[in-house]
DNA sequence: CGCATTTTGTAGACTCCTCTAAACAAAGTA
DNA sequence: TACTTTGTTTAGAGGAGTCTACAAAATGCG
């Protein structure tokens, strides 16, 4: 698992050029002033990354005056732009977060988001453009059956359906059912909330494997080893993992 | 567009946590010279990175001796591990980068993904689980006519390449055939390498609204407007943007 | 015009994270 | 026992990015 980083740019100074960009499109001009209030810091600190970007050659920067983008750190601001509106479409048009929480996000990912993944993203989109009956067939149903209704009883009529209802209704098997020395595979989670999130947080993604050690009613935990990974949970956990 | 991010970890403690989870659970054991090779960091730098974990309770650290994690540290790794193994897997399966691209992309996103979109991103894959008919569907139409065959021209026997063909191929217009005045919407990019990058960079997203100003034959470039914003390209670049 | 307010720049301090170089510790080896 | 090797820690330095407090310039208003 590599994870070097080689940015130009850290991803404040991004952020600036940025700020700058959306101001000048938006008014016309940007000041120090409207830049600190824009990414929640003091002005003192606007000063001296505004030498910063001015020695890196991204915008003209003359004290007191105005701030204007050169043509490559307009360059910059549009690509990291880019990426912003990218990542918020597909969080909020395909995962369906709230509008302001999606561009939060994607906030925070623009700046480490590669080419190669923005390439994708962008297929992503234009196939979906290119082809919007596969894309309702498959994204209409997701939300529907998913995100509105999370145990998949909703009201989604479609062939799936039966499937979901299969695995999820009649034949529930819970994490807490399995033998010991069973192994299994997470399907879902059948939880919303903190739970969910401790769950997630916790390794129990889909297709994590799960073997179980042993129940210790007495203490009301479940030992299991996920992908491998030996680890301990409370009962009512290992009661809303639903596996094969 | 707030971009406020309150982390409790800065991401270097986070990686450095993830990657003693990862010894710990691989080897046993994780030592600074272990972590050092992997973080890509001399030896120097970790031990003083290893106080600040310990003074954070998130790991038992002796000098000299074999580095634990304590509860709640290997909580925290999980969750940054969790994280990091969704977004790879998205990036791979779904978005078909290679593998190593899909990590490293992950590396980097996955100490800012916030808990909602995490959240998503597993029923997201929830949801292919259970219904994977739809999902077949939809992704391995994606796959095979968007990134095998970009052109839609491919081998795709489905009702959509009829869609794509009309589009693509018979009523292709781009956006050096607009007239001044004229305002359309970008459907696709038809280019690829370091062209398609250079235009996703400069906004050219699917949906996004241009203008046509005015062609300047004799510099070879187009003057536009992209989401209301003035811009000028090269002439070929506006032979390579697919608009409605 | 001149004073008060707003805006911008400077200086110094602090944190985080990294580096290099050198010291130190714990082994094994001669 | 003394030397070498390997691993770890310390010390000192530097860059990025932020803060506060204060100084300077620009602007607005009576």
């Amino acid at each position: 698992m590599r994870c070097t980083r080689s940015a130009i740019l850290t991803s404040a100074l991004e952020d600036y050029l940025e700020t700058i960009y959306l101001f000048v499109q938006q008014q016309g001009f940007a000041r120090v002033r409207d830049i600190a209030k824009a990414r929640n810091v003091k002005a003192g600190s606007v000063s001296p990354a505004m030498k910063r970007l001015a020695a890196l050659g991204l915008i003209e920067y003359a004290q007191r005056e105005y701030i204007k983008l050169t043509d490559e750190g307009e360059r910059f601001a549009r690509k990291i732009f880019s990426r912003h509106e990218i990542l918020t479409r597909f969080f909020h048009e395909f995962l369906k977060m709230d509008l302001e929480d999606a561009s939060a996000d994607a906030c925070a990912l623009e700046h480490s988001l590669s080419d190669e993944a923005m390439d994708r993203l962008v297929r992503l989109f234009e196939f979906m453009r290119l082809c919007p009956e596969r894309k309702r067939e498959f994204w209409d149903f997701f939300h529907t059956c998913t995100l509105v209704n999370p145990d998949g009883t909703g009201e989604c009529n479609h062939e799936c359906t039966e499937n979901v209802r299969r695995l999820v209704i009649r034949s529930k098997k819970y994490l807490k059912d399995m033998e010991p020395g069973e192994t299994s595979k997470v399907i879902k989670l059948d939880s919303s909330g903190d739970e969910r999130n401790v769950l997630i947080d916790l390794g129990f993604l889909p297709e994590a494997s799960v073997e179980m050690v042993r129940i210790s009613e007495s203490e009301g935990r479940v030992y299991i080893k996920l992908n491998g990974y030996r680890l301990s949970i409370p009962m009512e956990y290992a009661e809303a993992i639903l596996v094969e």
